[in-house]
DNA sequence: ATTCGTTCTTATCTTTTGTTAATCGCATTA
DNA sequence: TAATGCGATTAACAAAAGATAAGAACGAAT
């Protein structure tokens, strides 16, 4: 019977594809839908005040994408959520899938663990990353954990997401490379 | 009436005052319950390979302190919270809490309010931090964002939670009043 | 007041990173 | 095939960070 709830929840939701290089949300929108990834790669990127765009995460296949400022707060997206490949996606407006939850409540838990575990693991694991580990094992680390991603988006994403300028991430790759 | 309900969710807490250095939960415990400091200091570290403690995070006053691995899988603390100064807390067990919530859906955004958006808020802030900023600017920020902690928490835990060494933020700080 | 221990600072040296610019590699296109 | 463009690499230099050790400052305890 899970999967009989499983079923109707994807019956409200829509099965869509983008191309490479489009927006799943650009910034400042209110968009308040979630995106789960079936197949493809996402970059989460903002803007400083120089102009430059920062890549703030990428989202490869089986995360959900959304913009929780306007979730959560109702605010302007601060980010941009731009595919790097063909991607598909199942969506769904935030406010369906939460009545949707409320009238199955077999399906409290399963939201609690997708929506907010998941994220809050990946959010502090990440921050120890950052406080405990130097830019080359980080580098390592990220590899390890995310090796559907390191191979398919560009290296100055990854720089960024890391914390370093792509420049210091070519040259970590070349000492790892060089001391084996 | 919000009024009453808050005043009887106190009266299922209690108030407790832990002398400086003492432990509100141990690593490897399984401690349930929530913390909200009414005045005081909390330090919360773990300890990496070689055995040196790491401070991950510090708490001021009208923050709340739990241990997520317990909340969220059952596991026990990967991380040890201790007093910095004598400290004053409401504290109250999760289940408890949630089970109050529960009864009282008028509480169920000020729950999500407390408990999930301000912690995303600064989770996010605080990785954008290190995505975006070098340390010296780092520091910065993290004066501005917690002037209630960097004159009370000693320099190398403020030090570890911006991943860097004590040297290190002992430079930065001669750097900035040079600047002056 | 003196001693002790802890923390912060300073010094020295090595390693790494940031910055900028030039070069290389590769794919797309004219 | 040649030209173009974009991203990764390399080079060169300055700036900053890590590591280690020594010294200064400070408070607590005797």
């Amino acid at each position: 019977m899970r999967f009989q709830i499983f079923i109707s929840l994807l019956r409200k939701s829509k099965f869509l594809t983008f191309e490479k290089g489009s927006n799943l949300i650009k910034i400042g929108a209110r968009e308040p839908h979630l995106f789960f990834i079936r197949k493809g790669l996402v970059r989460c990127f903002f803007v400083d005040e120089k102009g430059d765009e920062i890549t703030f995460q990428l989202f490869p296949e089986n995360r959900i994408v959304s913009n929780f400022h306007t979730i959560m707060f109702n605010k302007p997206s601060k980010f941009e959520y731009q595919t790097l490949e063909r991607t598909k996606v199942y969506t769904i407006d935030f406010k369906t899938y939460q009545a949707f939850i409320l009238k199955n409540p077999k399906l409290l838990e399963a939201n609690r663990e997708f929506l907010f575990k998941r994220n809050f693991e990946k959010v502090y694991n990440r921050i120890e990353s950052f406080v405990l580990l130097a830019p080359e094992e980080r580098y390592i680390k990220y590899c390890k954990d995310y090796p559907g991603i390191v191979n398919r988006a560009p290296d100055r994403y990854i720089a960024s997401v890391l914390g370093i300028t792509p420049v210091s991430l070519s040259r970590i790759r070349k000492r790892i490379v060089s001391k084996k």
